[in-house]
DNA sequence: GCTAAATGTTGAT
DNA sequence: TCAACCTTTAGCT
């Protein structure tokens, strides 16, 4: 299940394994027989991500370049698996395969072929991704600044910044202290760039371990490292505070669960 | 075995 | 604000 680091990962993964030559692909969804037919003997070129948003470019034989954009949405899956690859089962959205390696794309949001203006349309609705090396922070910061919406739900916003959600959003709020009710426009310009900074450390340091930690290693239990120990407060609610054991609270923002400290992050 | 919730987004009310 | 999308898993019985 998927932020922004996830999907970076996932394709760097799919273009080391499928990249640069051709690939089979097939489905077992009659709404994809279409797209899986005409990706199947394409040859993957190009595999990037932008915030949560997935694109695979293909150079096929006939009649022009396709580019699949893959959205997991919040239980979407994309594992990568070794060769044989096992009969294929169930909800399966798309398969890519070659001698060495098979992925089941299963549950997305989105999984359609675009053209390369559908590709800009969507592009042009994110915000700065803080993975990326062309990120502008600036464009967040002119909305967050300007904004009376809450910071906690300014960073779950797509299109203010991408590649943040429910558990980022938590955390690095909590790693600066920041109540996340505060408007956007109360902000302080040194908050905004801390923040963003944390944020491009924490996402690049997810997309290497392949899952999220946020807690400092002072801050963590001694001993074996456990999945739970990971988070300030994220799904921690009623539990102590790590730095100063007040109860971790929790409330529906925008529609998700929020989590945060009251006393470590003051209104 | 059943239910609820989950790192998400869209579109209708 | 809510339902829908669609799958897996944790936490119950």
């Amino acid at each position: 299940m998927p932020e922004g680091h996830t999907i970076h990962r996932l394709a760097r993964d799919l273009y080391r394994a499928f990249g640069r030559r051709p690939v089979a692909a097939s489905t077992l969804q009659p709404r994809f027989d279409g797209g899986a037919a005409q990706l199947d003997g394409a040859t993957l070129t190009r595999a990037d991500a932008h915030g949560k948003h997935l694109f695979l470019t293909f150079r096929a034989q006939r009649p022009a370049d396709r580019c699949l954009h893959v959205h997991l949405g919040l239980y979407g899956k994309f594992p990568i698996a070794t060769a044989p690859a096992l009969e294929p089962r169930g909800a399966l959205r798309l398969r890519l395969e070659n001698e060495e390696r098979w992925a089941d794309l299963r549950g997305p949001t989105a999984c359609e072929l675009v053209s390369p203006v559908e590709r800009e349309v969507i592009l042009a609705r994110l915000g700065p991704d803080p993975l990326r090396s062309d990120a502008d922070p600036d464009r967040a910061w002119a909305r967050i600044s300007r904004s009376k919406v809450a910071i906690g739900a300014l960073l779950m916003s797509q299109d203010v910044l991408s590649g943040i959600g429910n558990v980022y959003r938590a955390e690095v709020l909590f790693r600066h202290a920041i109540n996340p009710y505060r408007e956007g426009r109360l902000l302080r310009r040194v908050d905004w760039d801390a923040i963003w900074l944390d944020l491009c450390v924490l996402l690049r340091e997810g997309v290497r371990a392949g899952r999220i930690v946020t807690t400092r290693p002072a801050d963590r239990p001694r001993g074996r490292a456990r999945r739970e120990d990971s988070f300030y407060v994220y799904r921690r609610a009623g539990e102590p505070c790590r730095i100063c054991g007040t109860e971790i609270r929790t409330e529906v923002m925008i529609g998700r669960n929020l989590f945060w400290c009251p006393y470590c992050q003051p209104a």
